[in-house]
DNA sequence: GCAGGGCTAACGCACTTGTATTAATATGAA
DNA sequence: TTCATATTAATACAAGTGCGTTAGCCCTGC
């Protein structure tokens, strides 16, 4: 394994356990076996090109297979259940049974919410067009209800199944998962698709009404 | 106002915004106006303590809300939807139209959902005693599923609300929120009892059998 | 062979960190 | 007032931090 690719490993590992901010380049260096303490800055340039490189390295797999599940059934991407199938299947699949533990979801969490974080633009973008065909049909189907609500479900829906599986991963790691992964993730997608299609309460119906009185 | 809650304060919202790991203790004492570097040290004996106070303090005056609400309607505690209310709306109160900004839900965020991190436990019990009521009620709610997934559904209304709210508050941080904090808190809770309700799916069914009969 | 460039090791520097110690000051009860 | 106690200020120190520089290594193309 080069050393670039152990340091995305190890920083993956680190990152995850303890929060980006709280690991040093130095440790991860030193975890990756180098004996440079400026390894990172030298192959990433920063914390922030390790983390993208990070993303990048996981994503594009993921992502592989999420472009290969929607290519599968052109017909189907109108199916809000398929495309989340299609957001949630390949990424449970990358922290459910490869051979060891996995730390990815724990360090999606932590990224993917920042402010500003933008997972379409730049480096990323390659490696999240499936995501975007997910995303963009979830959007089509929000389109009836008030154009804020709908850009509050598609986002409630990437909190669902970013930080369930993140949990899931956790549970895992110390032996406490109560279910497997392909289960949660088919649960998981029932929650998503719930989310998603909740029906907007007349309080809330209210609510909205009332505020955008005041508002006017 | 003390130094104490001085520095309260001030550390809320830096955890906040830079997140809890990334922030020194000197810097929290000098942001309070404290000359001495160990402000901190004197009055919470760690960060981890500190971490607590601002947990207890904000979470003190919400719970009390919170029970008033619960028990402004007794016979309706085993109504999910009013369980609901009783756990989003006092949260969102009090980051909606006090007179400033607010940063609690972004450091509830980082804090609730910690590994070990036991909400009922140690001096958090006294300010939890409101949530203890809704939780049980919420638990009732799903006893009709298997237990594994009922678990994770109460999960995932927490996951929902925190992180929903924390989102929110951020976006009104920036000045970019789509919707007031009373609509949005609505929202929230219709999002929330679709998550609680979600009918588990035929492939979920399918998968747990099919995992368990492999475990067995 | 051998020059060159990509990679790694070793080390330095200025600065920050948590932790501590001691002195000064505020506070409140007798 | 007076004195004990609680709080704050002013430093100190060892360890760790990001960032940078220099020198050595290895491997490939010529």
């Amino acid at each position: 394994m080069s050393a670039r690719q152990a340091l995305i490993s190890v920083a993956e590992r680190l990152f995850a356990e303890r929060g980006i901010p709280a690991v040093s380049m130095r440790e991860v260096a030193a975890a990756a076996g180098q004996g440079n303490t400026s390894a990172v800055r030298y192959h990433f340039g920063s914390r922030n090109g390790l983390v993208d490189a990070i993303f990048t390295y996981r994503m594009a797999r993921i992502d592989e297979r999420r472009r290969a599940f929607l290519a599968a059934r052109p017909e189907a991407h109108d199916d809000p259940r398929f495309l989340l199938e299609a957001l949630v299947f390949p990424l449970a699949e990358s922290i459910g049974h490869e051979d060891g533990e996995s730390w990815y979801a724990r360090f999606l969490a932590q990224v993917a919410f920042q402010p500003g974080f933008d997972s379409f633009s730049g480096a990323r973008r390659d490696v999240t067009r499936g995501l975007r065909v997910v995303v963009d049909g979830l959007r089509r189907r929000v389109e009836g209800l008030d154009p804020p609500l709908g850009d509050l479900r598609i986002t409630r829906v990437m909190q669902v199944v970013i930080h369930g599986l993140a949990e899931h991963e956790a549970s895992m790691a110390r032996g406490a998962a109560a279910l497997p992964t392909s289960a949660l993730a088919a649960d998981l997608v029932d929650g998503a698709a719930a989310v998603l299609a909740a029906p907007v309460s007349s309080l809330t119906l209210a609510e909205m009404a009332r505020t955008r009185l005041k508002g006017a």
